[in-house]
DNA sequence: CAAATATAATTAGCTCTGCTATATATTTGC
DNA sequence: GCAAATATATAGCAGAGCTAATTATATTTG
């Protein structure tokens, strides 16, 4: 007999680990003296390079009001700097200076003790967590919860399990290679979003297989 | 070929879905009017039942004083009060008030669009997702970085693979009934943890057993 | 038993978050 | 060219979260 098991539990979890995520704990061990807020937005920056206000007021989920104002002072800190964005007048172009980068290479975006604690998991753990992360995220970004994220099973390179291997079954087309689940992006460089129907349909494709037929890759 | 992963891509998610429950959205969109550290403390109170400040502070990851402050500020809207702790006169004991209760049941501690994606998994993800927050949490509170949780994994009525079921192989000593993966708790009222010793082994015993090897319970 | 030490909670002072509402400048649409 | 929409910034508010200092009670120790 198979039960759905407690939901609440689950969230539970979730909501355990964002707790220590957001403490302040694992980044003053770090000693970088930034806040959550800041972490995130010079993470964005990282990895998505220069960009304005109110995109990562979004993608952080927060008022532009907000951002505006942990931005500045990430600059009174010397970590980003402003400049005219080239396309608009009045938006403000939002870049990482070399401090700001040097703060992000120094310490992690993530508490060692969380990667730790990832990397510990078995390959077929890793690849169901991976799958099921995607699948959350999704749903979240879907309901208009998050910002769409540039995660492979919204990208037009993206296709699912059309290989035999079991070990790698996804095509990128962008790279033209296969890989595995446990190499799904939740936020790729290369990232461009697919049609709508495309994306259904091969988000279908992705939902048809049971995370266990696809071996323990 | 089977490779790791990227850990990082995968603490991004947890990232992800921790911006998420941090933000102010799910709990407007509720009219709640509490913010997300005064949800956290009496989510506890509701979960757990009266505790004292130190145990509320450790328990949401926040210092003795953030945490008695935000405490006067739920006592000043009613939603809990304060009472001489009897075995010892330095502490208060806290607890909910009619309002409390009210203001945690009339919303649900966790966002329903999270609740509605995890719902959304199928029987095997949700299995080893118990799985792997289980281990990840165990991870965390090991190395200090979080607060030990009443968690099935230190339990002293926990037996994991006793049973042969697939669906059911675990076995819970207080209840002295089978069960699931799906349904291992990370916060259960009848916990008592157990001997070091005790708990080790019976760790090795449930880390030895591949998530996929017992079928898609 | 009294003195020293440790513990539980609070308070004050600081920086920062996060909100709404408002102001300012620019762009877009008609 | 002018109204509406958009991008940012600012002010004012409640509150988070920190450290350091204070008060009251427990515990340990000479």
């Amino acid at each position: 007999m198979q039960d759905t098991g407690d939901i609440e539990q689950v969230a539970a979890g979730f909501f355990q680990v964002g707790l220590y995520l957001r403490s302040k704990q694992w980044r003053n061990a770090e000693k970088s003296g930034l806040t959550s807020t800041q972490v995130s937005i010079l993470g964005f920056l990282k990895r998505r390079g220069p960009n304005r206000v109110m995109a990562l007021a979004r993608l952080v989920g927060i008022t532009e009001a907000t951002a505006s104002r942990a931005i500045s002072t990430l600059q009174r800190k010397g970590l980003v700097e402003k400049s005219a964005d080239p396309d608009d007048g009045r938006a403000t172009r939002i870049s990482l200076k070399a401090d700001g980068v040097r703060a992000m290479s120094r310490q992690s975006e993530f508490p060692e003790t969380l990667l730790a604690a990832l990397a510990g998991l078995d390959p077929a753990e890793s690849t169901v967590l991976h799958r099921v992360l995607s699948k959350v995220i999704l749903h979240l970004q879907e309901s208009g919860a998050i910002e769409p994220q540039r995660m492979c099973c919204t990208c037009r390179f993206f296709q699912p399990y059309v290989h035999t291997d079991a070990f790698q079954p996804h095509h990128c087309e962008f790279v033209d290679a296969p890989f595995g689940t446990v190499s799904l992006r939740l936020d790729c460089g290369d990232h461009i979003q697919a049609d709508e129907a495309v994306r259904t349909q091969r988000w279908q494709r992705f939902l048809a297989v049971k995370p266990l037929e696809q071996g323990n890759s």
